[in-house]
DNA sequence: TGATTCCTGTTATAGTATTACATTTGCGCG
DNA sequence: CGCGCAAATGTAATACTATAACAGGAATCA
């Protein structure tokens, strides 16, 4: 997949499926469950790209009877996180369905603060100047977050602010 | 100063002093205030180097009579880091004192996940791969959010995982 | 079929943050 | 001086985010 989708238009029908397809692939291939609940979070999800918090994915579990209560929400993301179909976008208390599901890899994120889209972007921050700081001072770095806030290209165009 | 304080022993009553110092003065210059709640909230951010929630601040502020109700946290932690002299983490909902308050700067983080003890150090971030995604893609960064996640030196030694 | 493990349902509660409005303080200016 | 504005604080209420704890159900495998 290339890079930053997310402020483009693209075939979205197809590209939920075709994440969905690969998300249940890996399932198998890992020996985990994808079930009901935690394959409709990851389709919410999959609709905008745009971070979602766990409550509104919870209010669209509510009005489709698939669970009402947080935790329901709540382990479902954590599930997907813990397997790296969905990333949390610290910044937000909010989460993105991967765009790039099945690789591993260390993600980056384009926040546009106007209109809340998310385009997943890679990173090697921990390979730059800060692993550097790291390595020198011995600190062992497990996981980045990287969040860039800022406006789109979409938003940039319609005048405000 | 040099870079990543945090991990290791320093003057550290000095340390404080130096800060208060500084940001007095350039609140001088900015012509902004730093009353009392607003300094007392540095001051407690400088005694570690260590992420406090704002409800933790909140407490010592009680303790003191300084006030006791999470908006006074909030405020005074809102000026402090619209004016660059505390940082955000993310990762924590917490905030730390800045190591180098009166440059202005792209912090980044290093935050131990088994004490809690967090360094600052510089980023370019905005300048390195996602900076390429942004500019490819018509995005324009405001703001970074760089936040490492790991062990530091000290807690290395300590055999647990 | 029974044991085990993983997943879900539900209640309750903890932790983080903001809105709204009344009051006070600092400060420039007539 | 003292009026008036802007900024800061005090306080109550509430919204938003997240987890603990425990009971029950479903899939898997010996």
């Amino acid at each position: 997949m290339p890079n930053p989708i997310g402020f483009s238009s693209h075939d979205h029908a197809g590209c939920i499926r075709g994440s969905v397809a690969v998300v249940e692939a890996e399932c198998a291939a890992r020996g985990v469950r994808l079930t009901p609940v935690r394959r409709r979070v990851l389709e919410i999800l999959l609709q905008d790209h745009r971070a979602l918090g766990a409550y509104e994915v919870l209010d669209r579990l509510r009005e489709e009877g698939l669970g009402s209560q947080p935790p329901v929400a709540y382990r479902a993301l954590d599930f997907l996180t813990r397997n790296g179909f969905v990333h949390r976008i610290e910044r937000l208390n909010a989460f993105v369905a991967c765009t790039d599901p099945g690789h591993d890899h260390a993600p980056a994120f384009l926040i546009c603060r106007l209109c809340d889209h998310v385009a997943e972007a890679q990173t090697d921050a921990a390979a730059g100047r800060l692993g550097q700081t790291a390595s020198q001072t011995g600190f062992e770095i497990e996981r980045t977050v990287l969040e860039a806030e800022g406006v789109c290209p979409n938003c940039r165009g319609e005048a405000s602010v």
